[in-house]
DNA sequence: GGAGCTATGTTCGCTAACGTCCAGACCGCG
DNA sequence: CGCGGTCTGGACGTTAGCGAACATAGCTCC
C-alpha cells in the first residue's frame, strides 16, 4: 500500500457543502489504519465511525461453524458505523481492515450529534446506508449463485475502485476467507484469471491487467452495486 | 389464512404513544393484499409504505439467470418501505405479497413528510432499518453455510411469528424458490423435518407441530434475527 | 366418477465445492 | 548461503445440491 498518491478525500464528506465539510472534518482526527486490525466485535459498543481515506475496511457476518462471510467493503466512497446512522450503538457485522492506510475518526457520541444537528451530513449518511444496505442484498444472491471465479473478480474489481491502484496486496488465503470458499478454491479461480491475461500475482501481490476482461469475468453484480451507489450519488 | 383471530396491530407503530400512532393511523388505509401481488418492482418508484397486520411480504433480489433469492420477511413486526426511511424512493428488491391478508398503508410521500414531522416514528423506523440490515447480512451467511434442512426450519419459525398461527399456506415449489433451491430439496428438507415430528404438511397446508424442536434443527440465524430485533425493540 | 390440474415423491447422472494432506516455490533473515 | 516461514499449486476421495425427467397422489369441477 504504498501511499505514494495519497487520496485524501473521502467521497462522502466531499458531498457536503465546504463550510459544513470544515465542521465535520474539525471533529474528526487522522488515523492510520493497520492490516488485520479489528475495528469492531459484535458485543461491543460502537465507539467511532470511520471515513477511510486510503483504508479498506470489510464487513463480515459471523457465522457459527466459520470464519464468517465478508458481506461489505468498505473504502474512501462510504463509511463505516453505519449503525449509528440507524440510531443504534451496536452492530452484528465484524469490522476488519483489509488495507493499511489512513481513515478519519469520530467519536461515536459526537457523529450522532453532528447528523443531528448537520441536516446534510445526515441526508448523505441516511443514503450510504442505502447503498449499504443494498450491496448486503446483492452479496446475498450472489454468494448462493454466482461461481468462485466470477465473485473473485467481483472482489478484485471492487477492491480496486477503493484502492485506486492496479496493484494491491492480499493473499489468497485471506481472499479465501472474504469470499467464504477454500484456499484451494480461490488458488484454482485466480490461476484461470491469470490464464485469461486479466490479472497477475505472486506472494500476495496484485496487479490487475484488463480491467474491461475482469469485468466481463465479474458477475453483474458488480455492476448492479455500482449502479445502487450511482443512483442516490453522483 | 383463515382471518378468524384478526391481530389488527403493527408492532412498530403499537411502539409509538397514542396520539402519534393516531395521527399515523389516519394517514394510512387498510388494503387487503393477496398471495402473489407484486408491491413493488425494481426500476420503479416506491409509490407506498406497508405496515402489515396480517399479511406477510418477501423481499427478493434478484438475480440474473435465477428466480432470486428472498432475502428479507416482512411481518407485523416490520414494514415495508426502508428506502424510503433513508431518503431514496427505489429500491434493488422485488416485494412480493407472500401471505394474504390485511396490511396499512400510506402513501410515500406523505410518509416522508410524516418521519420528518414525528420523531418518535422517525427513531422506530430508523431501528427498524437496522434491523432490516442484520437480517439481509445474516441471511447472506445462512445461505452460504447452512444446509438446506436447517435453512427452512428456520424459514418456517420465522413464517409462523409473523403469520402467528401454528398453521399455514406455503407450497414447496414456492418454498423452494424463497430458499433458492430445487423442489426436490424441499422436498427432501420437508420429508426430514416431517419423520422427526416436528412439522406435518401436505399439499401445501404446513403445520408446525414442534416449535422447539423445530429451533434445534434450524440454525442459529433464527436466534440472531430475534436477537437482533429485540436488540433495538423491547 | 372420471378428467385434469396441482402438489408431492423418486430417480438418474453430473458438478462445484468441500476437507485434508503434501509438494514446490519464493522470500527474508541470520 | 542455507533455514524457516509464507505463499501457491495439486492430488486424493467426499458431498450437497443441480437439472431433468418421470411417477404418484389428492383436490376440484363438471
Amino acid at each position: 500500500m504504498a501511499p505514494s498518491t495519497r487520496i485524501a478525500t473521502n467521497r462522502l464528506l466531499d458531498a457536503l457543502p465546504v463550510h459544513e465539510r470544515k465542521r465535520v472534518l474539525a471533529g474528526t482526527e487522522t488515523v492510520e489504519l493497520t492490516f488485520a486490525e479489528a475495528l469492531y466485535v459484535p458485543g461491543n459498543v460502537l465507539g467511532h465511525v470511520y471515513f477511510p481515506l486510503e483504508a479498506l475496511i470489510s464487513l463480515i457476518v459471523p457465522i457459527e461453524g466459520s470464519a464468517g462471510l465478508e458481506v461489505g467493503l468498505v473504502g474512501n466512497e462510504g463509511m463505516f458505523g453505519i449503525p449509528l446512522v440507524l440510531g443504534v450503538d451496536v452492530s452484528s457485522l465484524r469490522a476488519v481492515v483489509q488495507g493499511s492506510g489512513a481513515a478519519l475518526r469520530m467519536d461515536a457520541a459526537q457523529f450522532c450529534k453532528e447528523i443531528e444537528r448537520n441536516e446534510t451530513l445526515h441526508r448523505v449518511v441516511d443514503r450510504y446506508a442505502f447503498v449499504h444496505l443494498s450491496e448486503l442484498a446483492q452479496t446475498a444472491g450472489c454468494t448462493r449463485y454466482h461461481l468462485v471465479e466470477a465473485r473473485l473478480a467481483r472482489w478484485l474489481l471492487m477492491t480496486q475502485d477503493r484502492v485506486h491502484a492496479r496493484v494491491f496486496h492480499v493473499t489468497q488465503e485471506f481472499l479465501a476467507l472474504m469470499l467464504g470458499v477454500r484456499r484451494v478454491g480461490v488458488t484454482r479461480a485466480a490461476g484461470s484469471l491469470q490464464n485469461l491475461g486479466l490479472i497477475q500475482y505472486s506472494r500476495g501481490r496484485i496487479t490487475v491487467l484488463d480491467r474491461r476482461g475482469l469485468k466481463a469475468a465479474a458477475c453483474a453484480c458488480y455492476g448492479a452495486d455500482l449502479a445502487a451507489y450511482a443512483s442516490v450519488f453522483g
